[in-house]
DNA sequence: GTAATGCGTGCATATGTGTGCACATATACG
DNA sequence: CGTATATGTGCACACATATGCACGCATTAC
């Protein structure tokens, strides 16, 4: 067995370690089905509505739209407040655009080191 | 049936349709698996790496590893070059970046009008 | 009070997806 | 030339997930 204890760069280690952090796997596959993009849109719309309002007109089922409310609530995407026997629901922005700006500040730094098959800018280059 | 022909609001119906339209299902589909945030974090702890590389150490097939960076390739978030017979694979950073660049372009209009059940900045106010 | 409405959940099912193995192809090595 | 290595793909299979239906619970309307 070869040992291959290439040291890794300490900078790079350190990236890694924070994108692998801020990539919430929660987040993503909430936004990964097609239905619960659809509700997104919806929800942006018409703005806060109560499940039976967010499946009118919907193919799937009302008891599918309220898993995938739930789901995106889990997520952070969604926040519920419930008013009588209804339920309503809406989109949590200023929590979506903090996790996105999060995640934008970390891959920022490791875009600086991924540059495939391109001269990577230096640090005292970019001042075009 | 009701005729409930609520007018919509043209602005939440252009951002919910750039919303939409920015939100890619194949981007956020491809980062939603845990397998995959793995090779991401070892390519940025290394840089670009054979399949081979990649594959060693994780527990996972080699073809499982090859599937999946084809996978990450068709998201933007890797580029692929072959040399030799080895395929090199690294992170597409600029293109990563620009992606959640343009999502949270997007979305910043959108958490404007959507903040859940609290007051909503109107458009002369947080000028604090 | 009873009936009706809205919501979430258990259950069964169809579809999607990750995984490993075997194999074919392409390239390097001798 | 033949052999070894690296990669991608077809296939089968296990597991996850989205879906619809029926039901129970909570709340409103009557």
């Amino acid at each position: 067995m070869r040992n291959d204890n290439i040291p890794v760069d300490p900078a790079r280690l350190a990236i890694a370690q924070d994108v692998k952090a801020v990539l919430d796997t929660d987040f993503f596959t909430a936004l990964c089905e097609p239905v619960r993009v659809e509700i997104i849109r919806r929800l942006i719309t018409v703005g806060a509505s109560d499940v039976k309002t967010i499946a009118q007109g919907m193919v799937q089922d009302r008891s599918v739209i309220s898993r995938h409310l739930a789901m995106l609530e889990r997520a952070g995407i969604t926040a519920s407040r419930k008013s009588g026997r209804r339920v309503e629901y809406d989109l949590n922005g200023p929590d979506i655009v903090a996790k996105v700006t999060d995640i934008l500040a970390v891959i920022e730094p490791m875009a600086r080191l991924c540059m495939p098959y391109a001269a990577q800018k230096s640090h005292n280059e970019g001042a075009a």
